[in-house]
RNA sequence: CCAGAUGGCCGGAUGGCCGCCGCCGCCUUCGGGCGGGGGAGGAAAGUCCGGGCUCCACGGAAACACGGUGCCGGGUAACGCCCGGCGGGGGCAACCCCAGGGAAAGUGCCACAGAAAGCAAACCGCCUGUCCGCUUCGGCGGGCGCGGCAAGGGUGAAAGGGUGCGGUAAGAGCGCACCGCGCCGCCGGUAACGGCGGUGGCAGGGUAAACCCCACCGGGAGCAAGGCCAAAUAGGGGCGGCAGCCGCGUUCGCGCGGCAGAACGGUUUCCAGUUCGCCGUCCGGGUAGGCUGCACGAGGCGUUUGGCGACAAACGCCCUAGAUGAAUGGUCAUCGACCGCCGGUUUCGGCGGGAACAGAACCCGGCUUAUAGGCCGUCUGGCUCA
RNA sequence: GACCCCAUCGUCUAGCCAGGUCUAGGACGUCAGCCUUUCACGCUGAAAACACGGGUUCGAAUCCCGUUGGGGUCG
């Protein structure tokens, strides 16, 4: 079973999660992650993500080629690698449009592991399955 | 074959795995599931023009502004777009380029240089009359002249037609020929304009992407327009100043209604209309929630007919993206136009990279700008062969 | 997405809207020299810009068109 993810649209939720600081650069992505505001509408176990884009990186066909590849990463990487209660906001570099797709991936999961978000049950099981992805 | 001109079209392909957004049908435990079918461009871009559509002004009218366009005829819903022609310029040619109305309605400007820059004028100069000096008697030099001239020099982007011959003291449209220009007439053309003939000795420098004049066009805002629903709430509040008349109520602070008054279109005037206590100042609150507008339209494709063409008409067929932190993809493999390097250097072989510009946001018609490479057609010039 | 505005030395600006000695002026800053034992202050001097590409004009920072880069507003 993979828990559903669900989207950021507000722009006051992205001004929330950028003023947690508690983010990591790495080379195809940057991540901010804050633990979500606790509502009776959200289960505890829940956790949503974000995408930002900005202008420097490039013109409309280069942001959305980074979007998509941010998006396809995330779907790949966060519905059992990161922790719920959370939510998450990828942001795009210009070194993502050119890097590797798995190292894209493993950027997430260096990214999960230092802001202190990433599933520790999740990780056994990656061990036990599968060796290829990492 | 080489060089060039021009018109049109395409602008990565196939497959595996995993996904996204609408539409239709079925099932549903209303969370969703299954099946079918669809899903970026020639520029989607810049937002430079023209419309549709929506709201406001809504009825209007006139004048004045303001903005735009600018050879002629046609096409179109309309245009600053397109087609055909005319005129000017470039090219051997195919062909390309031109904001291409008016400078004898008026105003302004033309720096520096130059004598003079718009009423024309005369610096050097040329010629001449007279006086003086010299003389090899041909002349030369200088002064004076409300004497003549504008050919030559010089300045300038531009100096009041150009070239040649005649003419003259020197010259000059002074005369003549050709060219240019103006005016008149005739002919051709719907017209712009062109041709021919006559006539005038030349008047009228340039600049209108300077003001301007003439002709024509234009009401304003824009889908964050506008409508419906839900939530919230106020007909927001405080302070200071000014508040005419009448009626009703009054807790005597004031409130309500009417008249008056004020505000509102680019300006003014007139009626009509809409809104509202007015002015100043300070403090707040709330909002990018949902549905709709929103995908059948000046729509596309094909054939025939008319037209030089832009295009139009008739008939037949088709329905063709609708997101809203914003879908139309991610990844892997194979093929690959093309590019770089090396060996060979005609064919070819190896390695590496690998599709240009670029993403709908209410919708159309244009323009402009960006664009690797490829395909098809037509035409021009040159060379070779038959 | 729609609608507007702007662009001049490193920075802030004048000149533009009546085109010409504009080779573009000023202030702060920078550099060099003088002054001072030295620094600062002061004095003298220098370098340094019309966003880019076309057009109109004899002549463009100025007028017109296009491009690029910034900035602002929306209920």
């Amino acid at each position: 079973m993979t828990p559903a993810v669900g989207r950021l649209t507000r722009r006051s939720e992205f001004l929330r999660i950028a003023r947690a600081r508690r983010k990591w650069a790495a080379p195809g992505l940057i991540l901010q992650t804050d633990r979500f505001h606790a509502s009776s509408a959200h289960d505890a176990d829940d956790r949503r993500v974000g995408f930002t884009v900005t202008k420097k990186v490039g013109n409309a066909v280069i942001r959305n080629r980074v979007k998509r590849r941010l998006r396809a990463v995330a779907r790949e990487i966060l519905p059992h690698r990161a922790r719920g209660g959370f939510d998450f906001v990828l942001i795009g570099r210009k070194g993502t449009l050119i890097r590797p797709f798995e190292a894209l991936k493993s950027d997430l999961v260096q990214a999960l592991d230092r802001t202190g978000t990433l599933e520790r049950i999740a990780d056994t099981r990656n061990g036990n399955h599968s060796g290829s992805t990492s």
